[in-house]
RNA sequence: GGGCGCUUAGCUCAGUUGGUUAGAGCGCAGCCUUCACACGGCUGAGGUCGGAGGUUCGAGUCCUCUAGCGCCCACCA
């Protein structure tokens, strides 16, 4: 009859232990836990991850990759904290916790870093140099090198980052098993991404459009909708005089923000139910400027309110722009380059007809090859000139799109990108969402609201570099004229390739870029297309399937709040277009860190002190101590006060615990059937019901609920039970009274340290050291049950320990308001009260008496209930009171 | 415009199905060189729970309205 690893036996011996080896000053000990733990952690391979295990045995995590390419602030310690106290938890109660690190080193950040750092710019049409080494200081021009250099250089510099992230990690103590690294841009990420990439177009879920696209000029490359923000920016109103092109009645006013793209005009819009412009509609007005013909039409989105009641639609100036072209069927007038300036026109051809080409030329020549910014000032100028502006510009500030990472507003440029088609999934995507349990449960919202308001496939094209490309080439006709409508897959087996170098089954290197040969898809993957499955990545979907069955899908997703529409979001879609399930059963969401100000941490604002620092200065114990006190999806400050109280309870284990060891002596201890009194058996059953809410806290995710009790518990503790225990501990081993102290000491200890285990990962094993055998890992001990405290004298209701510690605080006012010494004698100590209550601490008078350093002890039933204490004389001057 | 969260002691926050005098830590004040701990301990002061109304024997807790703060979503030229 074996039970399995992970069933909850109702009464288990205590861990073995061994006679307590106890250092001078425990505290000395406290600067250097970090180092010597975390090595002896790895040498002994105490997180590594038992894949023998059966999926039902195993509590596998879906870690967040931190961006290596930035820096890791006190945010990631937070939060990382958050999951490495859940997973050490999981770990105790007997799960095989599948806990590896991921890096995200792909993607645009870690090109921004290496450019800055080698000096440098990819030119993908230069040929790979081997022998390429990086100046050994950046140069002021950056030297263009080819796009495998540039990748090289980015190898490089995310190898040396990750070395310095994994150190953080271990000094902060995360349970990680490191063996089960990856990062998001290593060949195995690789390989995940484009087979997940072949199945989608296999399946049909992914197409490649040109369409109108978000795009970012100064990075050039397309943003995907879910990477948008919106920022404050001051603009002006220019109200522009449109006539009628047949000449006849007033002329049609406008208002835009953005006269500068008035070339690209291709409409105007009123809506259908405003009838200030309903005999106009259908007509044609022209532009200023450029005379260009442009119907008037309807569409309901055009708001009578907003500004004149008509909009000028241009190609493209904002998403709604988008719309009205599309659902309109207007025509396209491109002057926007992927450069952010306007790109040359001739007017007077096909699509740039003009009443006026001469006129339109010599205007649009003015404009042609400037930035928005330049053209903006120029064209507002001409209209001035031309008297086509009205009235003043009037000053606004509006909100403008921004890529999250970007400086200049974003454009929209049409352009080819790859589409992952989410909007036929929304209803499935709302459905899982309510499947996911969410910690706390109301994030659902953010999720819900994203879903409910798409308006977009999701792009997973970037024009870019460093990333994973799409496993893709195209034929060229014999015309030369690419086809992309007939792209050429390579089979699985070949994965991962780079279309840039690698070429199509039954091609030649030499027909690369030639009539009747083959062109290699140029783009790479958004990040969150490789994101979006760190589960099959970590868990080794396409390398280990042995593995990806024991622990896909995964237990737990642990992230911040703000990429809910990003990583949570795709890792979804990603799941369930694949395996039709969802990735993980539970999502953990954690808040933000906010300045001592409780504004939001930003680089910008010169948040300067590392996490590191942070850990010398506190100890990582202390660090965490006051990560795991921020409730579960809640914002939290920083806060050094906090960090100092999780020191001090850091060093209070380690006193209080050579304090009980040193109580314990040499002798054997007994177990939990040798405790008698009534005092000791109060003391554990308080503690089950600790140990009760801190499981139960801890399986719910809230980690901060469970260290509340568990601290409060661990305080009184000393506070109370040690001090009232102290003097029995150490009487006769043999004694049955002594054996019930040393047996509830030892268990007790026991079992706080390996509840506060998960929280102080460093001093609870370094006490347990102390105690048991060489390798006896804390961090592998069996989690604690209730059961383990039941004893034979249970005192239910007894409040022995309640009562005693009262009045064991009633006698130390008694001597702070005498300003006396605690050590000083009490004659006489009367206790008026209930006769359950006095029964209760005649239970432990002896224990009372012992310390208070009472002489004499006197229980009175009666009401109204009083403590008396009556202290003895001060002794002479310089005796002791011993 | 819609949604979510927050508002409790000077500060940071607990308060889980409504139930006796509302809790903790920090800070503050006072005391104690105590033989586990001065990187300490003990004791204490401090709050009409944002505001208004309602339900109830009873409301920090439930309902309605309202104010302020924060965040998310949205096609406002």
């Amino acid at each position: 009859m074996e039970a399995p690893a992970h069933t909850p036996t109702a009464t288990v011996a205590p861990p073995r232990t061994v006679p307590p080896r106890l250092p001078e000053r425990p505290s000395d000990l406290l600067d250097g836990l970090e180092a010597r733990w975390a090595a002896a952690w790895e040498a002994q391979g105490t997180y590594r991850f038992d894949r023998r295990a059966t999926r039902e045995q195993v509590y596998a995590i879906d870690t967040p990759p931190p961006t290596v390419s930035g820096n890791l602030h006190l945010g990631h310690v937070f939060s990382y904290t958050h999951t490495d106290t859940v997973a050490r938890f999981q770990r105790m109660s007997g799960k095989e916790v599948f806990y590896p690190m991921g890096w995200d080193d792909n993607g645009l950040p870690t090109e921004r870093r290496v450019q800055i750092y080698f000096g440098v710019r990819c030119d993908p049409s230069l040929p790979y140099d081997p022998a390429f080494e990086p100046p050994a200081e950046p140069p002021d021009v950056p030297l263009a090198v080819s796009r495998p250099n540039f990748v090289e250089l980015c190898n490089r510099l995310t190898a040396e980052d990750e070395q310095v992230f994994e150190r953080l990690w271990r000094t902060l103590g995360l349970s990680v098993d490191w063996s089960l690294a990856y990062a998001t841009i290593d060949d195995r990420a690789r390989r995940a991404s484009q087979r997940g990439f072949v199945r989608l177009l296999a399946g049909g879920h992914v197409y490649q459009a040109e369409a109108p696209t978000l795009w970012d000029v100064d990075f050039g490359t397309a943003v995907s909708a879910a990477e948008l923000e919106e920022r404050e920016l001051p603009g002006a109103y220019h109200r522009l005089r449109f006539p009628r092109a047949d000449g006849a009645g007033p002329d049609v006013e406008i208002e835009t923000t953005r006269p500068e793209l008035l070339p690209a005009c291709v409409a105007l819009v009123a809506h259908p139910d405003d009838g200030r412009f309903a005999p106009l509609v259908g007509r044609e007005v022209l532009t200023p400027l450029f005379a260009v013909p442009v119907p008037l039409l309807t569409h309901p989105l055009a708001d009578p309110e907003k500004g004149t009641g008509v909009a000028m639609v241009c190609t493209f100036g904002d998403i709604t722009d988008v719309v009205w072209w599309r659902e309109l069927g207007l025509p396209t007038r491109i002057v926007l380059g992927r450069d952010g300036r306007l790109e040359p026109r001739t007017w007077g051809e096909p699509g740039w007809e003009s009443t006026d080409p001469a006129a339109a030329q010599q205007h649009y020549d003015e404009l042609a090859g400037r930035t928005v910014r330049q053209a903006h000032t120029r064209i507002v100028q001409q209209l001035v000139d031309a008297g086509a502006l009205v009235g003043e510009p009037r000053p606004v500030t509006h909100p403008v799109k921004f890529y999250e990472r970007g400086e200049r507003p974003l454009e929209i440029v049409a352009s080819r990108q790859w589409f992952v088609r989410t909007l036929p999934m929304r209803e499935q995507l709302l459905r899982r969402g309510e499947e996911l349990r969410w910690h706390p449960p109301h994030m659902v919202h953010r999720y819900r609201a994203w879903v409910e308001g798409l308006t977009s496939d999701w792009n997973i094209s970037r024009q870019r570099y460093f990333g994973v490309p799409f496993p893709v080439w195209y034929p060229v006709g014999d015309d030369g004229v690419v086809d992309f409508d007939r792209p050429i897959v390579p089979s699985e087996d070949r994965l991962p390739v780079d279309p840039t170098t690698d070429v199509p089954d039954g091609y030649d290197e030499a027909a690369r870029d030639r009539p009747g040969g083959f062109s290699a898809d140029p783009d790479i993957m958004d990040t969150w297309a490789t994101s979006s499955i760190t589960p099959q990545i970590a868990g080794g979907w396409v390398d280990d399937p042995d593995l990806f069955g024991r622990v896909f899908p995964m237990d737990l997703r642990p992230q911040a709040h703000d990429i809910i529409r990003t990583w949570l979001f795709t890792t979804v879609v990603r799941a369930e277009l694949e395996h039709h399930s969802l990735p993980w059963s539970d999502v953990a969401i954690s808040g933000w860190v906010l300045d001592p100000d409780r504004k939001k941490m930003s680089k910008s604002k010169g948040n300067v002190v590392t996490p590191l620092e942070f850990l010398e200065r506190h100890g990582a114990d202390a660090v965490r101590f006051w990560a795991a006190k921020g409730r579960p999806g809640t914002d939290t400050a920083i806060d050094e006060a906090q960090m100092k109280v999780g020191r001090r309870l850091a060093i209070k284990v380690l006193n209080a615990s050579r304090f009980a060891l040193g109580r314990l002596g040499e002798d054997p201890v007994p177990g939990a059937e040798a405790v008698t009194e009534p005092l000791d058996a109060a003391v554990l059953a308080a503690l089950a019901t600790t140990v009760a809410q801190a499981t139960a806290a801890l399986a719910d995710y809230d980690y901060s609920r469970a260290l509340d009790g568990v601290e409060a518990f661990f305080w009184s503790f000393c506070d109370d039970y040690l001090e009232l225990v102290k003097s029995r501990a150490y009487g006769d081993p043999g004694s049955p009274t002594v054996a019930s102290a040393r047996a509830a000491l030892a268990l007790a200890l026991s079992v706080q340290l390996r509840l506060l285990a998960p929280f102080l990962p460093f001093v609870t094993e370094e006490v347990w050291s102390w105690w048991h055998e060489e390798g006896a890992s804390i961090h592998r001990e069996r989690w604690p049950e209730p059961g383990e405290l039941d004893v034979a004298a249970a005192t239910e209701g007894t409040g022995v320990l309640e009562v005693a510690a009262e009045i064991l605080s009633e006698v130390r006012k008694a001597k702070t308001t005498a300003k006396r010494s605690m050590r000083a004698e009490v004659a006489r100590l009367e206790v008026v009260d209930e006769p359950a209550r006095l029964e209760a601490l005649a239970a432990a008078r002896s224990d009372l008496l012992e310390a208070g350093h009472v002489a004499e002890l006197v229980l009175t039933a009666g009401s109204p209930t009083a403590v008396i204490v009556e202290l003895a004389d001060e002794p002479a001057d310089g005796a002791k009171t011993s």
